[in-house]
DNA sequence: ATTTGTGAATCGGTTCACAGCG
DNA sequence: CGCTGTGAACCGATTCACAAAT
């Protein structure tokens, strides 16, 4: 059953199954069950009919969903039938690692632009592009259609960056400073943050370590062992 | 009310808490009340006074919470009384970067050692650490107290790194590599997507695309808008 | 016979709204 | 009076379980 607004949890996973099946094309696998589907993508098997029930009924009943058709379901709902430009702010060690990434632009993206407010930085070239002036970026987002913007500031410099990716009208913005900025709501930001992901390793790492020292000093080995993972 | 078990929800927004306090006391803030933190970490304030009703009752009712105390009382929480050395599995572009990142060591994490695969790489230097044998991954994981290991090698490496990671007895994993892998039950591990997180933007940007040219075409200015928003 | 597609049940998490306390 | 802490209501997402399709 066709209808608008697939889940974001399942946007989320959208990109999984498409690696798994293109995965799978690569081993010249034809057709896929939900079942193997899953178990490529490691999650369940009612979770993927599900999110690809909210695509339209793609599968055939008995038999499951030809790899190939499904790839390119999955990559329209996705908006993979066309490239994105995108923009890298601020050119430090993450921007330019990003920058030199092979297989970013494999799936339909590539980077159009990188800027810096560093004068030293500015005209020096990481691969084949060159370094421009942060002053310059609304003009360069425009004659580049640049659609998705990159933030790889420090945390101080996030917001300013922010505010001038939308202002040179991006409405797609990825953060990995470790700040918190403020878009418009029509503007879709996604964060990630180094240095939150450790925390939260970190959490769980204590819980382990402290559960582990108590079994070391009781020496129980297998007893009501209350969950201690996420 | 003090329990056991803080929802995985919980823990991953404590770390955003902690931020905004510790920028707080730069400012010299003494006494936040849960709105201000809200408004801060970008939540609203029922969940902030819900998250933190978890770790204990640290507030005072009509006066709100102390900054220090809190700093305290989150990071004890997160395990960030102690310091947690890391792994870096993998050093190209992503893993360099990783290994130069400033701040990243700021709370609690250092950056331990550095391995590859490579015999072009092996023996060289980034920053102030060398680059050591992926085969002797056990060997240096034990003598420096690995307890989180970072894994930034292409995508068909993944899996290798996570296997030798957890057989060092590491049961902290950040993946950084575009592949799902798989550890035991009793290893934690979180991913970090880019090209995920891109064609998370991607849908979004295609539907605000989509609504867009309707709007340009029909002329509605606005009546009737389903919203288009994540 | 097999596997999809989907209502219904369930679960985890968010928000509401207010009692309880400083 | 103001703000926290928390039951209760709510909501989105997950899982169950089975009827429908081939």
């Amino acid at each position: 059953m066709k209808e608008n607004s697939v889940p974001e949890a399942t946007v989320a996973r959208l990109p999984l199954y498409l690696r798994s099946l293109v995965d799978m094309t690569e081993r010249a696998v034809a057709t896929v069950s939900s079942e193997q589907l899953a178990e490529a993508a490691g999650v369940n098997s009612a979770k993927v009919r599900k999110d690809l029930s909210y695509l339209g009924s793609y599968g055939t009943r008995g038999v499951g969903y030809d790899v190939e058709y499904l790839i390119y379901q999955i990559s329209r709902e996705l908006g993979l039938t066309q490239d994105w430009n995108c923009m890298i702010v601020g050119v430090g060690n993450l921007g330019r690692a990003l920058a030199n990434y092979r297989g970013f632009g494999s799936r339909g993206f590539r980077v159009a632009a990188l800027v810096d407010s560093d004068t030293a930085k500015i005209g020096g070239r990481v691969g084949d592009l060159e370094i421009e002036d942060f002053e310059d970026l609304e003009r360069i987002a425009k004659e580049r259609q640049v659609s998705i913007g990159i933030i790889t500031t420090p945390a101080a410099a996030a917001q300013g960056a922010a505010d001038r990716l939308v202002s040179a009208g991006i409405h797609s913005i990825l953060n990995f400073a470790p700040a918190l900025i403020q878009v418009p709501d029509d503007v879709s930001l996604r964060k990630v943050d180094l240095s939150i992901e450790l925390q939260i390793l970190s959490f769980y790492e204590q819980r382990k370590a402290a559960f582990d020292s108590v079994r070391r000093a009781r020496r129980l080995t297998g007893s009501a062992a209350r969950s201690t993972r996420p």
